[in-house]
DNA sequence: CGAAAAGACCAAAGCGCTTTGGAAGACTCT
DNA sequence: AGAGTCTTCCAAAGCGCTTTGGTCTTTTCG
């Protein structure tokens, strides 16, 4: 059923077809009832690739995806995805994945863009001064970023969570209860995030007159065996920390094993508190000494970069504005006062 | 620049410069080269939209995500998606994720079929006569099936791995190692794959005379909690088992966090198989008691399904084959002989 | 009451590509 | 030389929608 035959059907040109269904004004009332009750009736969807070459709207978000046979998609996305994927289904959009050469992802943007191939794309796991926003920026398509990146000499909307300020806060609750070798087991350091925790984390030892060590900061790909490696590090030398700050739930998971394994304890020996994106399948008070954590919800950050994303598209949301959510400290039993 | 405009250019037809650009016999070889080179030089893209209207071919392939607040999205699928991605990326495919009520999915199918959205969908987590096969199988549209449905009335496609195989064998070493009370920690048992690692355990208690109990099954989401509650409940009972295999390496966590709760050993009290999917971010080898495992790669499996998706749209493969992988037992400390 | 404005509808021109159904010229064959 | 065959190219008809630029009635109002 396409709208020449259900024009036909009705006796009328497929123009006022069109308009009744789209909520043109120039339609008779009566008639734009019609209309719409013949279309549900007969199950009459006008064909999207028919719409999107008349119009150029596709109905779709993009997410150019690095691939590669070295390169590891962050377990976060899938989270990250549940919220925008919830969000997107309420407003009838669908979300393109369009798998790109990690080295080179500015070829698969331009294309995207050129090509019409969706209405506007969200840009994840920001760099400093990121090229991907910058590209995206003049190529003139809606976007959003998740996440921040800086240096960057324009403004452009992004949505990020307070990860100096969590970090800040951590670092400073450790202080408080008396520890001063403090170490932050980190996620890469070229990503944004990384970079304003680890700058949290300064500040709140700067503060007390304090400083991180250059030995006591560590910068991996957060996987489990990597939050071991950098405990053991940190924990076998002469002056090891007493507290360590994390950036994420799966390190920590690693650090546990190595405080296990050298036969220390927490929090006697060790107060830890690691950053928690909210798994469902992990959760930091299942920890066997619960986790204390900086809280935020990625689920949460996905749903409302959808939100954006379809405000852009609509045109009810223009300029650059950026927002920072802030993020909660949640104290368990993983922190406790610096041992003696 | 667009086809017109290329043809204008060339003073050729639009016929002839688009035959020319999709290798049709019918033009001269040396008008080709012109055009081809030309096509280059001013790096003129065939509007996809355009060409969609027009041969019905989207170079994107389908996945309806099932979403919801109380949905969470498989921490697999990410891994699976690696492996797809990579090899839509070597074959210029998309991937469109079309979010769907996770209670009625048959619309979305239903949808994206009729506006011919994708040239291919794939199923994941098949059920028992899942009537997502069924429907996809009769609307007509190309697709495989990660996993394997059971007792529906017509063959179909897939690409699936050896559940019973796999915890056959796993069954089959404990029971060699004189473990008598085997328990099964398993995913949703509403899956197909759950019910295959179960009908592999029994088989091979069977084989030897022995019975799963019934309370030495669990069958849940695959968390970190559920592992943990499972492995209590389970040790906890009177005939406690002296062996468990377990669906995921995440439930496994929480199965050696009960265990160390309970005072109790790896491999010394409890032996332990798990099944691995390979994640990047977490290995059975860094256990505190390195994990024995059954593992299949799902990121293979990923790679292998868009290569058979991009088969069928291109027409090379036909018809109904389903193809089993092997998986590996890898034997690592958590196993031992059963305690005396 | 007549002119201007508003209301309701339509025919046709795109959007940019593929594909059908020729047509013109060059070649082969008898 | 005329008939048939290739080879090579083209004009034009879709694909199914939106939108422009009208036309023909009605209504409004000085």
């Amino acid at each position: 059923m396409n709208l020449k035959q259900l024009s036909h059907m009705l006796a009328l040109s497929q123009t006022t077809v069109s308009r009744a269904l789209n909520g043109y004004p120039e339609v008779n009332e009566e008639t734009r009832r019609r209309v719409i009750d013949a279309a549900k009736r007969h199950g009459y969807r006008p064909n999207p690739s028919a719409r999107r070459l008349a119009t150029g709207k596709t109905g779709m978000i993009g997410y150019v995806l690095p691939t590669g046979t070295a390169v590891d998609i962050d377990p976060h996305f899938v989270e990250f995805l549940s919220g925008l994927g919830d969000y997107a289904r309420s407003h009838e959009l669908d979300l393109v994945l369009s798998p790109a050469d990690a080295d080179d992802q500015e070829t698969t943007y331009r294309r995207i863009v050129a090509n019409r191939q969706v209405d506007a794309v969200y840009i994840s796991s920001p760099r400093p001064a990121d090229r991907r926003v910058a590209l995206v920026s003049t190529l003139g398509i809606p976007f959003i970023v998740h996440g921040r990146s800086e240096g960057l000499d324009f403004d452009y909307p992004f949505t990020d969570i307070d990860n100096e300020g969590a970090f800040h806060e951590a670092a400073r609750l450790l202080i408080q209860l008396g520890h001063r070798r403090l170490a932050l087991i980190n996620g890469d350091d070229r990503e944004t995030f990384a970079i304003h925790r680890e700058r949290g984390v300064r500040r709140a030892l700067a503060a007390s007159g304090l400083a991180l060590g250059e030995d006591h900061v560590c910068s991996l790909a957060m996987t489990e065996e990597n939050g071991y490696r950098a405990a053991r590090r940190l924990l076998e030398q002469s002056d090891a920390p007493t507290a360590i700050t994390c950036s994420s739930l799966i390190m920590a998971l690693g650090v546990v094993r190595a405080v296990r394994d050298l036969g220390l304890t927490i929090p006697g020996d060790l107060s830890l508190i690691a950053h928690d994106d909210v798994f469902p399948w992990l959760k930091p008070e299942n920890f066997s000494v619960p986790l204390s954590t900086t809280r935020s919800s990625i689920r949460l950050a996905g749903a409302r970069v959808a939100e954006r994303l379809a405000a852009r598209i609509s045109g009810l949301e223009v300029g650059a504005r950026g927002e920072v959510w802030p993020v909660d400290l949640v104290v368990r039993g993983s922190v406790a006062g610096a041992p003696a």
